[in-house]
DNA sequence: GTTGAAATATATGACGT
DNA sequence: ACGTCATATATTTCAAC
């Protein structure tokens, strides 16, 4: 996809850094913030929600008071097959609620996961049971994450 | 800290899910979801934000849309220093913008940054002129993200 | 926990600029 | 494209059960 960024003004990357930050916030007290009246902010967040600017919105959840211990980071290499093969494997791994993020990546291996489980034995199964398992891993590194020193969705926009 | 889950009843994790799926959802709407009256499910919202089981809403914006064209994987390797030297170069690393994700890992290397810029010229310059200066950095490796399949911040979350 | 009612705040739409 | 005003909705609080 190319940038479209150049059709959004000062005040719409306001609006998102605002967004960004406080998700839930009223149109009232985002108004304010970004000194622009109700409507024609409200008009605004429409606006960058209908155009896909805006993905959607989410409550951030505090990963280990949910009974979730144990988060990982896991390189994946895949034999050499034709493409067809590589798609269905990548549709089984991302549908996989234990599989937060997906990336195809440079360097020695293909693909980078981060899986987040309840536990050393909850991942333990997950890769034995379900990661492995799938046709065509050819070589797995898995990484534990010690400890989240950061962790933020949101981004540095620029200015426009 | 210690896992709370066990706090939680079936109706808890059934708002927590609609949440961490639909943050900005009305609380009637969310009440209907859970199968309760619209007061008693925004005190039990109310409950989940004051005891940290949710830790904030946020807007999920569309990277690529907005310019950032560019997500890579660092790894970094710090030289053994006194542990005061390391939280300092932690706090500078987690204190960048460009950086959304930073962990303490397991393996060959200490740290995995997840960075967002907005072209490689971007990612080059972090690296040359605001990484690679902090002290006590020995070696970094650097994995480019070719394509991003799954990126979702919902946990799956366990049955109480 | 539910229901229902009332006060407040917010979102939405019409209109004028 | 924005602001103001008016209306429609939603939210919040309270009371009674």
């Amino acid at each position: 996809m190319v940038s479209s960024i150049s059709s959004l003004d000062r005040t719409d990357i306001a609006i998102l850094r605002v967004l960004q930050a406080e998700g839930r916030i009223s149109n009232v007290e985002l108004s304010d913030r970004v000194h622009l009246s109700p409507p024609a902010t409200l008009a605004r967040v429409r606006r960058l929600e209908e155009e896909g600017y805006i993905s959607g919105y989410a409550a951030m959840l505090n990963r280990e008071k949910l009974g979730h211990d144990n988060l990982a980071l896991i390189e994946i290499a895949l034999e050499l097959h034709q493409y067809e093969r590589i798609t269905e494997v990548l549709d089984q791994l991302v549908a996989m609620p234990e599989v937060l993020e997906c990336y195809h990546v440079t360097g020695e291996y293909d693909y980078m996961i981060k899986v987040s489980t309840v536990n050393n034995r909850a991942l333990d199964h997950f890769i034995a049971k379900r990661l492995i398992p799938l046709p065509g891993i050819a070589r797995i590194h898995t990484s534990i994450v010690l400890k989240a020193l950061k962790q933020t969705t949101e981004l540095d926009l620029p200015e426009p």
